[in-house]
DNA sequence: GGCGGCGTTCAGTTGATACTGAACGCCGTT
DNA sequence: AACGGCGTTCAGTATCAACTGAACGCCGCC
């Protein structure tokens, strides 16, 4: 691994670490992002100068998330990880998933919570709403994305 | 405050905490999000039992961020906080905002970094293009939203 | 010019969590 | 049945950031 790509690497670390991954989970998933093939664990470790356990735990975490996938091989214990092939649309979905639960959380306040004052109610309900139109728009936006992912990747099966 | 409103202002803290910002952050935004009018720092810092420096840090934050506004009254030196009117839109943009970071690293990667691999340079410009196919949707979904927005407004404004 | 109320800042403490490295369990092989 | 390679787990450590509370600077008022 040369430098610019260590330096791709720990900027990747840095940017998920801003989003509440470790630091870790981070460089793996940089690493794997500039690598052609899967990796193993120990392979992932070695490179990256971390020990086994880290990988170990931050790559069955990326795994849940969506974003890591895990492959076997016949006759080979050992585990591999790559990215998602659609890790856009995995990405965008687990966003949008954490964005609903602070959506919910204000739902429930409009409901259960003796709210007096009109203005703070009117101010939940337009919020709500907000987020409700918007959601809209970005699940059609992402199905868009997939039919013409979908189209295009036929397109190629034909040119093979 | 009640127990239910505690318990909100509570979710509020851990939400926006998981989101990168100090839970006394969340808490102030969760109480204003349920207050009438403005709250002054000495205020808040009461109402939620934390002192008043972490309340002054934390709401400049948050007004840095677009979240709160902050306010002053005539002959009083207090500063007063309360919700962005229009929070959704500054949200949401704000969201986008860190977001490009990350496409931004992606694209520098895939132009400056010496990358051997086709497979590898098809999965960067992949993610680059559903990304930008996004955010014009998101960005396209966001200006019809306040259309509508400023058109209830206005209808609000002729039954007055 | 002192005084009190206000927001800000900063050193110190506390609490949380990422990370290490060693121990463990599992399993196929010899 | 012992061994080696694999992934996992966990106690211990180190690092980092939030939070406190006290000191500070500013400003209008008595």
């Amino acid at each position: 691994m040369n430098a610019q790509m260590m330096d791709f690497v720990e900027r990747m670390g840095l940017a998920l670490e801003s989003d509440g991954l470790p630091r870790i989970a981070g460089r793996i998933f940089g690493l794997l992002l500039l690598s052609e093939d899967c990796r193993s664990l120990d392979d992932l470790a070695a490179e990256l100068g971390v020990s086994k356990g880290s990988v170990s735990t931050n790559a069955r975490l990326l795994e849940q998330r969506g974003v890591l996938e895990r492959n076997s091989r016949p006759s080979d214990r050992r585990d591999y990880y790559r990215v998602q092939p659609d890790l856009f649309s995995h990405t965008m979905a687990q966003r949008l998933a954490r964005w609903q639960r602070f959506h919910e959380a204000i739902g429930a306040a409009r409901t259960s919570l003796p709210i007096r004052s009109r203005k703070v109610l009117h101010r939940l309900e337009e919020y709500q709403a907000a987020y409700a139109f918007m959601s809209d728009v970005i699940h059609e936006g992402l199905t868009r994305w997939q039919g013409r992912r979908e189209r295009r990747s036929a397109v190629a099966g034909l040119h093979r």
